[in-house]
DNA sequence: TATTATATCTTGTATATACAAGTTGTGCAA
DNA sequence: TTGCACAACTTGTATATACAAGATATAATA
């Protein structure tokens, strides 16, 4: 059974993408969306309020939804979204070197990921190479007990499809940390960094369904091709 | 009349910053929430969802909710705070240097902001001095459609304060940018920069509860000392 | 004319019920 | 002992109802 309000969502989705509301005009009311898709009202509800949260419209009491325009050609940082899904978007020519694949005990990770023990570690660093410059170089270390076997083409494909799909286990939530750094020789090495005397580093802690931590990764940004767009609102007490 | 799932929510993220609970436990149930704070199921699900949207909880179906272990010691730049209500977070010892107050009309900024005819624009330039260091130069104009009077003690002081108190606007949602730049001449006299060459920008578009932009801001960093920190949530399908 | 009340829209909150679906432990049966 | 079915939890989704509260246009009133 599908998920009535998220295929509401989805619907809403395409159709403020296709102009069918354009910016600024508002909704048809909630109990007009009721009966157009002939569900309940709370079912609207939460799907006007997926809406409102990531940004397509806002809410006004009394009033109506009022159809927002944002420019969606951003480059999406937030949420937890793979670099070939993120690829796939943009529509991008970019291209992926797998550097290496080892496993390490490193004391600095693995303290991090705490790991049973005598278990190991995967490390895996990529360069992601966008209309032919290499700018960003991702560093990632995944916990052997979840992910036991990792090959190079899975690397060059996309890791987190072959977590999802194949090994079924479930990506939940992570914690991120965006910080500016000075290059490491290795970013040096790797990265066509043109002068540049700072990385962005991305620093993600991900967790499984079961708030087990199975990854931690840096994704090591050129400063100049580095851009993230939020959306916020303001929390009144 | 007090919003109930509001205060239900307050109420645990004290319980959870206190301990009550401690990470990686599970909450009781909805059901036994129900009954302790005398309400209905859905109303405490309302509470619940806030505290996972904002990375206090992780929900599993069949199980519970978990504690998670955030840091909460963290320089959020996500959602939309002022700079007072920041630094008294955090228990930092800041001041605020004023260091321009004035009317303009310059077109690239006048045309972001979208004035009525021959209005004005304030523009305002603050020096975000802490412990000691000037690390932070912020820029803020405002649409003097709904800001007329902007006084150097209310700069001194906290101008979203003074919006939001004394002018009676509500501040509903903001676009936000965060990208790497080479230091301006401004920022140069402006900030400690310490031989850095970059800094990071945070241009900000805010919007009011009608959807009218009134006012863009830049938020200019010393790289060394810039952090953001994100909770982010995996969507599937 | 100008102002005020009112009716009628809108969204927000609170409650109740029913069932679906995932997790876990108990106990029975092979 | 081992395995399996099942009961008893948990959270997720869908529906219905009632009232609160903000916005707006219309009609009544001064």
């Amino acid at each position: 059974m599908k998920k009535k309000y998220l295929t509401i969502y989805d619907d809403l989705v395409k159709k403020i993408q296709s102009d069918v509301w354009p910016a600024s005009t508002l909704l048809p009311s909630e109990n007009e969306l009721t009966t157009e898709y002939d569900t309940s009202r709370e079912t609207i509800r939460k799907a006007l309020n997926l809406l409102a949260q990531n940004g397509y419209i806002h809410k006004i009491r009394g009033k109506g939804s009022v159809v927002l325009d944002i420019n969606k050609f951003s480059f999406p940082v937030s949420g937890i979204v793979s670099f070939k899904e993120l690829a796939q978007q943009m529509n991008q020519t970019s291209e992926t070197i797998v550097e290496e694949i080892s496993v390490i005990e490193d004391k600095a990770v693995t303290d991090k990921l705490q790991p049973s023990e005598q278990s190991q570690i995967w490390k895996v660093v990529r360069i992601r190479e966008i209309s032919g410059e290499k700018i960003i170089l991702d560093k990632d270390f995944f916990n052997a007990d979840y992910v036991p076997i990792l090959s190079k083409e899975t690397c060059q494909n996309s890791i987190y499809e072959y977590i999802e799909n194949d090994l079924g286990l479930t990506i939940a939530y992570a914690e991120k940390e965006i910080v500016v750094e000075e290059p490491t020789q290795e970013d040096r090495e790797c990265l066509d960094l043109e002068g540049h005397s700072n990385v962005v580093v991305i620093k993600s802690h991900v967790y499984l369904e079961d708030t087990s931590l199975f990854q931690y990764s840096e994704s090591r940004h050129r400063p100049d091709k580095f851009r993230f767009v939020d959306f916020a609102r303001r929390v009144k007490n």
